[in-house]
DNA sequence: AACCTCGGCAACCGCCGACCA
DNA sequence: CTGGTCGGCGGTTGCCGAGGT
């Protein structure tokens, strides 16, 4: 509509789609890890990718960065998503800055496969159970929700109806009090310090255990070189336990037991300053906000 | 065992706003 | 002010595995 003869986010021919393969997640990765992503369009390139930039990423946000927290949601998330969404209607961005290391894509695959099915079936349930009376409830608290519902879809009232503040304050001291999960151990680490080994160190190792396939490309430095290029990539994110934690996840057993630090300081700097930009605008998070800040770990809620 | 259906999830697509020259 | 670029967002698609017949 208000395009201006935008140019396509990349020349498409002879891209890569799909699925991506671990060989470009791996490549995608040490490239981050030692560049960062300054530029999402010239990325591919530059990481030797066949994918355009916005495919890279969606890849590292939803997928590979660092800071993701992987797993099935907790009841606290789902009951979270529930009422933000009953707040702010579709704003998965908005959602999921609310709940760490979860992602818009990930919030808004759940609430269209999972909570949206439940909250119908609880909304017959309440119907059936529940007399004419309650009307009077539930007219009380759309009036919070409606200041954040005329976007997207408008929803008819769920049950529930409770102040949406008093399930926040809830809802933040739980959230709070166990944000680490059983698969969260690696990202429960209190101490973000900077470890020698870089990725750099342990991509080798890892694409070692690949089978077959020529990675040595994706090698961007080793032992020294990349302790110096560390200093020098200054801000940048230099974790390895994620990698590990990949190699996990993609089902690749054998990764190092080494409790390395993490560096999201910048992704947790990056989280908290949009955080209070949007208190200043957006009074659901605002609320949020105002209770989790002061001891929040991840410091972006 | 083979086929079919369905659900979940990763990825893509198109649009929009912010930013910059 | 205009036009171009980029990052980000939300909606949608399509693949794949699980479960059912």
């Amino acid at each position: 509509m208000g395009r201006r003869g935008r140019a396509p986010c990349c020349d498409k021919v002879g891209l890569n789609k799909g699925s991506w393969s671990l060989e470009e997640d791996m490549r995608l990765i040490a490239y981050i890890e030692k560049h960062g992503h300054g530029n999402w369009r010239a990325l591919p390139k530059l990481a030797g990718l066949l994918r355009c930039g916005k495919s890279c990423r969606l890849r590292w946000i939803n997928y590979l960065r660092p800071d993701i927290k992987r797993g099935n949601f907790t009841k606290e998330e789902e009951d979270a998503i529930i009422e933000l969404h009953r707040l702010l209607g579709n704003k998965w961005s908005k959602i999921a800055s609310c709940l760490p290391g979860r992602t818009d894509n990930e919030i808004k695959n759940m609430w269209n496969t999972h909570l949206k099915k439940r909250l119908a079936s609880r909304e017959r349930k309440s119907l059936a159970t529940q007399k004419p009376e309650d009307s009077q409830s539930s007219s009380s608290s759309s009036a919070a929700s409606r200041s954040c519902s005329d976007h997207g879809e408008s929803k008819s009232d769920e049950e529930g109806n409770q102040d949406p503040s008093l399930y926040f304050t809830d809802l933040s001291v739980e959230m709070i009090e166990a944000p680490i999960g059983p698969d969260m151990d690696m990202w429960g680490v209190a101490e973000y310090d900077t470890h020698q080994e870089e990725a750099a160190v342990i991509v080798p190792e890892f694409l070692s255990m690949m089978e077959g396939g020529d990675y040595s490309s994706l090698i961007v430095s080793t032992g020294e070189e990349a302790m110096e290029e560390e200093e020098e990539a200054k801000g940048e994110g230099k974790s390895s336990e994620w990698v590990e934690y990949l190699e996990k996840e993609l089902g690749l057993s054998g990764a190092s037991e080494e409790n390395d630090g993490i560096n999201q300081e910048s992704l947790m700097r990056d989280a908290a300053e949009q955080q209070m930009e949007m208190e200043e605008e957006d009074p659901v998070s605002s609320y949020f906000h105002k209770d989790l800040v002061s001891t929040c770990p991840f410091g972006s809620c």
